[in-house]
DNA sequence: GTTTCAAAAGTAACCGGTTACAAATGGAAC
DNA sequence: GTTCCATTTGTAACCGGTTACTTTTGAAAC
């Protein structure tokens, strides 16, 4: 099936030259006459001779390659899940680094590790040397994984806790988002009580989420109580479960609900369609992301938007500045804005119309 | 700040053994003492030496990466179209690839390429030597692109027209998903007259797809009106200025538009909600797809329900196999079903009391 | 037609592994 | 202590490029 490829020293004997004249030509050196260049060329055309980038990169100690790095999700019993769950945000990222890195010249090895993966962090290890750079999300690596990484290949930590000293991190705007979205609901909305939906908890960013709204809510002199912090898992269905047991367990709701993603935003929504509270009006719920299905809810999700493509791409730009050696800056922190529409009770009238 | 890695010559030396043997150490040949490979081991350890995979792969000719190739969506001048759009279904079968591949021991490469690409096939073309075998989406290789590189690399295409016979390809049945789609349709709702909200012309998907539903309409003795087919681009915001513009242009509607995919119902649905138009009492609305946000719409969407992950799972297994040499079916069919939601029509009394 | 020397092209080592083949080792049998 | 041979280890070529260094070329100047 697959035939044995052309080689640079199939070209040289086709073309009467030496093989250095054939890498010459590849690599565009100006001191070839354009007669030779020209029999080169032709050779290389009439061969359909394509250079081999792994040949190509053990010499020069370059492949062209970036590494991209996520958390390993087990497969589960229920292959739903699988799919549904934890997915767009990582991926919008995926996307945002496959083609930032492609607009460089750089192709993505794509490779999940970490410490739910069978391997641990294993394959990012074994591949480091087929990678000119690694971008690795959060909860792949631990902290004092970082450096053991670091110390063979530049790293970049996304929506890591930004505390490395070995590796560079670039990271949302947690804390003026979450600001901005508070300062609405209170002033706008007069909410007092707020609740909180948790992501994991190690993550760093949920951590920041958290921390940001008690430290808003201070501030406003509005409250968070212990009792209204939900823990769950990121995703839709977990969400759709916990606020199930939340409400069943609750008696006086807060005025909003503050969930540290949009996924699990949907899924409380839902469960608090099911026993037959009304969103905005018995309770307002707010998101983080803005994913892109997020306009189209019923009703249309209040987020903080942060645009996951954008941190992709700065991610591999601080990668290759780092690469190159120029300065950069330990930790990048890209903006975030308050996307506001009706899950916190603007416009609510129009829901009610329209439902 | 990258240091220098060791290398197998580095320990042999350490090690007082030849490199051959710390090779063979390193691939588990059994014909080493315990002594010596003990020796080896340590050697290793002490200098955390890690094999560096591109010269491996140079010389077994077997580098243990499968590229996976997707369409290239330029950018556009407005960031938040690019990330809206025409993703989840392709991040799905990414995620479900990148997991089948790893558990095979592969990492995946992935290449961006295509006709709007501004190299058009050249990334995959170049990268052809670094892969073991390629799998390729919908609308990236034309037809007769496709041997010039299943010439060289094994190639299954995913999505596709499923006529090569120079390459595999893993479809999903359209079928069988539109046809029970319509049949449900037509025999639990009345339904007489369809519309259908077309993807691009040229996806082998978006084909079968309409065809299909001409065909189950022509069987159960309903109708396709021309008309009624409506020009789109499998995305949401596509969808909303195309179904607003048909609904200005029509005066009596369809009893369903179809939707080649979910993204397109959710554009679709949002635009009648704009108009006044309620689903499902006045046009029933259906997806295909069944992307994981689906369940969670209002009304929940009625959709093929297709395995993405496990598409892109077989398109692995696939290649994998053309690639050890075992034979293939030609074309692989993975199955589709119908998901009965709320859109159709079905427990349309419980939305309008939850709404 | 020589000489001269910058420009062009060739030779061979190297990147870091693998592996065919050759050489050395060591335990058993004599 | 030899001999013998299977087992273990070492040597060196090779994978397909790049590139430092050397040799050749050829146009200009004499």
């Amino acid at each position: 099936m697959a035939e044995q490829a052309p080689t640079i020293y199939d070209v040289a004997e086709r073309a009467g030259v030496s093989v250095a004249t054939v890498s010459r030509a590849l690599n565009d050196v100006e001191s070839l006459r354009a007669v030779t260049r020209d029999k080169v060329m032709r050779a290389m055309a009439e061969l359909d001779f394509v250079p081999n980038n792994v040949a190509r990169g053990l010499s020069r100690g370059k492949n062209w390659v970036l590494g991209l790095a996520f958390m390993h999700s087990p497969v589960r019993a229920n292959e739903a899940e699988v799919e549904a769950d934890s997915l767009l945000y990582t991926d919008i990222i995926i996307r945002g680094v496959e083609a930032e890195a492609a607009r460089h010249g750089y192709s993505l090895l794509l490779c999940s590790a970490g410490e739910e993966h069978p391997d641990g962090i294993a394959p990012l290890r074994n591949l480091t040397q087929s990678v000119d750079g690694w971008i690795v999300l959060d909860r792949v690596l631990s902290a004092d994984e970082v450096p053991e990484i670091s110390r063979r290949t530049p790293l970049v930590l996304m929506a890591g806790a930004g505390e490395s000293d070995s590796a560079y991190t670039v990271r949302v705007d947690n804390e003026g988002g979450i600001s901005s979205l508070v300062t609405h609901l209170v002033e706008v909305h007069g909410a007092r009580r707020f609740g909180y939906m948790s992501g994991l908890n190690e993550s760093p960013d949920n951590v920041a989420r958290l921390r940001a709204l008690r430290d808003s809510a201070r501030r406003h002199g509005v409250s968070v109580d212990d009792a209204d912090i939900i823990s769950c898992d990121w995703t839709s269905g977990g969400a759709e479960v916990q606020t199930a047991r939340w409400l069943d367990r609750r008696v006086d709701l807060p005025d909003v609900l503050v969930c540290a993603n949009d996924q699990m935003a949907i899924g409380a929504i839902h469960a608090m369609g099911a026993k037959g509270l009304k969103v905005p009006r018995d309770i307002a719920v707010t998101g983080f992301d803005d994913i892109p299905i997020a306009r189209y809810l019923t009703p249309a999700l209040t987020t903080v938007r942060q645009s996951s493509s954008a941190m992709g791409a700065e991610a591999v730009d601080v990668l290759l500045a780092a690469m190159a050696g120029e300065p950069v800056a330990n930790t990048t922190t890209l903006a975030s804005r308050l996307q506001v529409r009706h899950s916190c009770g603007c416009r609510g009238e129009l829901d009610e119309v329209a439902s």
